[in-house]
This record gives C-alpha cells, sequence and structure tokens, in this order.
DNA sequence: GGAATTTAGTGCGAAATGGTACAAAAAAAG
DNA sequence: CTTTTTTTGTACCATTTCGCACTAAATTCC
C-alpha cells in the first residue's frame, strides 16, 4: 500500500522554470511529452472530474502520453494523483506564499489571499473547478492515509500561515485588544474553504468576492 | 440527460416514519426490502464512497437487493444518487430545522446547529463521511447541471436559515449596532462548510468544537 | 385452482478500465 | 555499422462495470 520505492528529492523546488539544467544529454529514444507540462495536464484533469471518474484513457488523452509511458513516468493511477496533487500545492504555496511574506496592513494581504484563491478556483474551461483539497483530495481522504495526510497537512499549513499573518497584525496593533489570531486565522481558512465549495457551485465571483469582503469586515473588527 | 420521468410527489415528506399508511394490499409478489431502508443504505454509501468509486455490485450488496430490483426501484446508478441526496437533504433538514424553529438565543441556537452538524459529519463506522453537499455532490456539480442545481439550493438554503437566525437576533438586541445579518450567516455558513471539510480529514471533534466555539465569538462580537 | 400481476434472482453481454508484454523506433556509445 | 539504452506505440488481457433479458417465485383476484 505505502508506495516509496523511487523518492527522488522531488517535492521542494516550485516547478517553475524547469530551467533545463544542462540537460547531460541522455542515452537512448527522446522523450516525445514534457514530464512539467504533462503533470500539469493530468492535474487539470484530476481536479475537474476527481480520481475515479478520471480513466487512464483520459489522462492518456489530456497528456498526449499513452499509457505505458504515463505509467513509466509516474506510476499507476494512484501514484499519478499524489503527484498531481503535490503540484497543485506546490503552485497555491508559491502563489500565497508570496502575499503572506511581504508585509503590508492585515487587510490587504487578506485581500490579496483572498483573490490569489478566486483566481485558482475559478479557473478552468468548463467552468470552476474549485479547490483540489476540498473537492478531490477530500473525498479520497477517508479511505486513502496518504492521502488523508496530505489533507491534513494542506489544512493545518493554511490555518498556520494565517495564524502567522494575524499575530503580525495584533503585533503592529491592526487588531482590537481581544482579538484572538488562532481563532481569526480558522475564519479565515474557513472562508477559503466555503468559497472553494462555492466556486464549485458556479457561484458567480461577485457573490463570492462580497462574501470575502463581509468576512473580512468581520473579521477585522471594523478596523 | 435530464430525466425527470417518473416524478411522484416525492420531496417534500419528511422520510421521518414511513408509518406504513395502510398498505393497500399490493397486488404481485411482495417486496424483499423496504426501499426506505434500502435508500439510506445507498445514502451511506454514496457518502462514503461519491459517486463514481461507488459500483452498482457495492449498492447491491449494501442494500441487500440485486441489481434488477434496484433498477426498477430507484432508476440508473445516477437516479439512485440524487435520490440519496434529496434524501440527506430531508433528513439535514429535519434535523436542523426543529433548531432554527424554536426561539433561544442566538449563541444557543448556534450552538446547537453547529453540534448537529458535527453529529452529522462525524457519523459513519469506518470513519467520519463529512456532508454530502461539500464532499460528493460537489465534486458532481461540475459536470452535472441537475445535481449543481441542488448543491446551489442546499448552499443557498442554509445561508437563508442563518440570515434569519441573524435578523431575528438583530431585532432581539443580542447583536451589536452594525452587524450585518446577511454577512454573518455567510461566516456561519462558512464555518459549516469548513468543519464539513476537515471532519472528512478526520480532525478530531474536540478540535471542530473548539474552531466552532471560536467562530461564534466573534461572529456575536462578545456578546 | 387458475389467471394475472408484481417482484426476485440468475445470468448474459457489451463496453470500459487498469495494467502490461512486446516489438518497433530513436538516440548515444563503441 | 553495430550494440546498447531508453522511449514509443500497438495490442492484448483480466477484471470490473452497468444495464437488461428472461425465468422463477410469491402474492392477489376471480
Amino acid at each position: 500500500m505505502v508506495q516509496k520505492k523511487k523518492g527522488p528529492p522531488q517535492g521542494d523546488s516550485p516547478p517553475e522554470k524547469p530551467a533545463a539544467p544542462a540537460e547531460p544529454k541522455r542515452r537512448g529514444r527522446p522523450r516525445a511529452y514534457e514530464p512539467d507540462v504533462a503533470l500539469g495536464k493530468a492535474l487539470d484533469l484530476f481536479r475537474t472530474t476527481g480520481f475515479s471518474a478520471t480513466s487512464l484513457d483520459d489522462l492518456s488523452a489530456a497528456t498526449g502520453m499513452n499509457r505505458p509511458s504515463l505509467y513509466g513516468a509516474f506510476g499507476d493511477k494512484r501514484e499519478l494523483y499524489i503527484k498531481s496533487y503535490q503540484r497543485y500545492r506546490d503552485n497555491a504555496r508559491a502563489l500565497m506564499g508570496e502575499v503572506f511574506r511581504n508585509d503590508g496592513p492585515v487587510r490587504r494581504q487578506l485581500e490579496q489571499i483572498f483573490a490569489s484563491a478566486l483566481d485558482i478556483y475559478l479557473s478552468g474551461e468548463e467552468g470552476p473547478r474549485g479547490c483540489f483539497t476540498v473537492m478531490t483530495a477530500g473525498s479520497e481522504a477517508v479511505a486513502d492515509p496518504d492521502i488523508r495526510a496530505m489533507v491534513q497537512n494542506a489544512l493545518t499549513e493554511l490555518d498556520k500561515a494565517f495564524a502567522h499573518c494575524f499575530r503580525r497584525a495584533k503585533e503592529k496593533g491592526e487588531l482590537p485588544e481581544g482579538a484572538d489570531p488562532a481563532v481569526l486565522a480558522q475564519m479565515a481558512s474557513a472562508t477559503i474553504h466555503s468559497i472553494a465549495v462555492r466556486a464549485r457551485a458556479r457561484v458567480p465571483r461577485e457573490a463570492l468576492e462580497a462574501i470575502v469582503a463581509g468576512a473580512i469586515d468581520v473579521m477585522l473588527g471594523g478596523n
């Protein structure tokens, strides 16, 4: 069950710019695909259709790779799903981490975070695709311990990021006296979860933005 | 695609107590199953495994009905899924509607609502199953317009119930001056969505209760 | 008891699915 | 040019999946 065979360093480095680090001239027939873009396509598919409803044929068509190549490159379906999810999280982290790092006023920071989230959730040719964690990974999490661990990790990571954000804000006096950063963080996360769910039901962006605006007002207590 | 063939009045009446209204003595061989309990079993399964990952064989095993009977009683897999979802919503409405109707102090009302939600989300032999709307129906909502409509309906219904709750509270002076019931309602819904997601990832009940408690405090503004 | 009616249960079949074996192809190395 | 290595692509297999036809059973009506 617990697969972990070929575990190359992968995971930390963001997939930003493969940069092709001086391709050491491989030996055999060259690959007809770029692993990075192929994984991106797979991610897109999994995000819209979920795990079970996405067939290897679908994945094959989307990536342009035939099934044996897919298997060779990413392992079986489950492994590919997990790698897709890792990729998704790397992307999200990259997008949000940036905002979390530079410290403007909390209000501005929150606005940017939520805007990024909406960008992610509402993207997709055929309708918004919501959040991988909330929608498809959450479903698999019940039965699959590995995926569950990843989901848990994603949830706490978001909580922590928000908590850090609010803690700093409180130190800078941007929050009322009694405000509890940890609680506010969980509410911010909840707002994220909520717009993820609603996006999937095709609630229009303006409505989601209104929700975000209202939530920010309440969380910042009129500041 | 849009099935709506045999649409008996079903939908409004809560499945509470089938009551067997004087069985008018049917004509042929008696059914070996009780439609109500069978649908309940199907719901249980769909809730844990989702639509695609649940096979008709699984459903057959769970309900005790063989496939042809299943088909005859509920239609094809998609119809059964939709009926299960309706049933789930009827149950939830019954459970929460009760709380929403009797008017105690808001705080108490909210506590009860969230407690009911947790009961629903955390139930399940093999781990918590979360919320049908958020988890499995949300996934299908992208591709299936009918299911999407149901999900939208579920979301707005919850928002409205909370909004009503907060509006009444404000009239009774239980909320601060500037409080906007609609905004608070959306935050309450967001809290629901969030604990649904977290429940699925096996976050323990105490942690979820803490989140709820914190959210209530913030929403009621110290009252 | 026999006809009519409704359900149960076996079992089939066509399609889809996940996975893999194997030969052909494309490149580097000798 | 031949060998070696790596990937491609076809074809295949075993299993699962959904749906349905058809027969057997159980019950009511006449």
